[in-house]
DNA sequence: ATGTATGCAAACCATTTGCAATGAC
DNA sequence: GTCATTGCAAATGGTTTGCATACAT
């Protein structure tokens, strides 16, 4: 797999941020940035600490939210709230932007490709205004949940 | 001002809910409604605590969260969270859907029109998932700390 | 009369903070 | 040797919950 090689790309990037800013270099700094991008998807703090602790790596929550702050800044990482009171991140470097489908019911999070979306529509219109990132999510009820309702309307006709 | 009139759908629209769910027309979630289509912009519960006290309302605060739920549930209002820990809300109904500008140095969040960005662009990619609302938000950093970062970069021109 | 909604206060829990010990430089 | 960073534990604060009381139906 080529993930070796993005690995290496963030940690370089990384590493010239920390340089830049005379932020040590420490060895839990680099392995929080090598666990996230060890695995895809969405991460909370918690989900990250456990699987963490899971690789023998011990590390502070405290920790944690520091270094999650760092790449938050250099742009490594992202950070959404999708309607609870957690945060969830991702990887931002080599990721593509994608739109988030949010089931208010469930909660589940689906990802959809979404183009030029920004480029085309928005980023002409913007004046004194320097653009880092944007996100754009999209709420609504999943297959899985109207299936549901479906079934449990035609079940109990009224209520 | 037409105001009154938008109150009037409003308030019809959530009557409607409340019947429809066999939830009481209590005059605490009236006056919450009411309330929140009187003043413009965004709002967080502490705020609207406040603003209903100041008319002389008491309401618990735990009575706006339940009241908040029922108005997103219904569509009347629109979540969100920006980054900080403190939820945000907004009018939902006749208000034009719009992106929002979020400022990461300051918090400080503008609104822009956006067309007809999701029709466009997202709507007719979007299998399985019925949506109810979406938001685009876009990070960056405003016009007034970007004048302030050149500013205290040519007085302390390295750190 | 019945049971939902309210208000209060306590509980919850993600995140932040203070501080002594560690270790990058 | 210094001082930023870590880890722990305590504090914070927005949100949720439990329960007695009020009140819409």
């Amino acid at each position: 797999m080529d993930n070796a090689k993005l690995k290496k790309q963030v940690k370089d990037k990384f590493t010239e941020y920390l340089t830049f800013h005379n932020c040590r270099k420490t060895p839990e700094r680099f392995a929080i940035l090598d666990h996230i991008y060890s695995t895809k998807g969405h991460f909370d703090i918690n989900s990250l600490y456990k699987s963490m602790i899971d690789i023998n790596f011990r590390v502070s929550r405290a920790t944690l939210y520091n270094t999650i702050e760092l790449l938050l800044d250099c742009g490594l990482v992202v950070k959404h709230q999708f309607g609870g009171n957690v945060s969830t991140y991702e990887r931002a470097y080599g990721n593509d932007n994608h739109s988030h489908l949010i089931c208010i019911a469930c909660g589940n999070v689906q990802e959809i490709k979404n183009g030029n979306l920004f480029a085309h529509n928005q980023q002409k219109k913007i004046k004194k205004f320097t653009v880092h990132y944007y996100s754009m999510y999209i709420y609504g009820i999943c297959n899985k949940c109207d299936q549901e309702k479906k079934t449990k309307t035609k079940n109990l006709p009224q209520k």
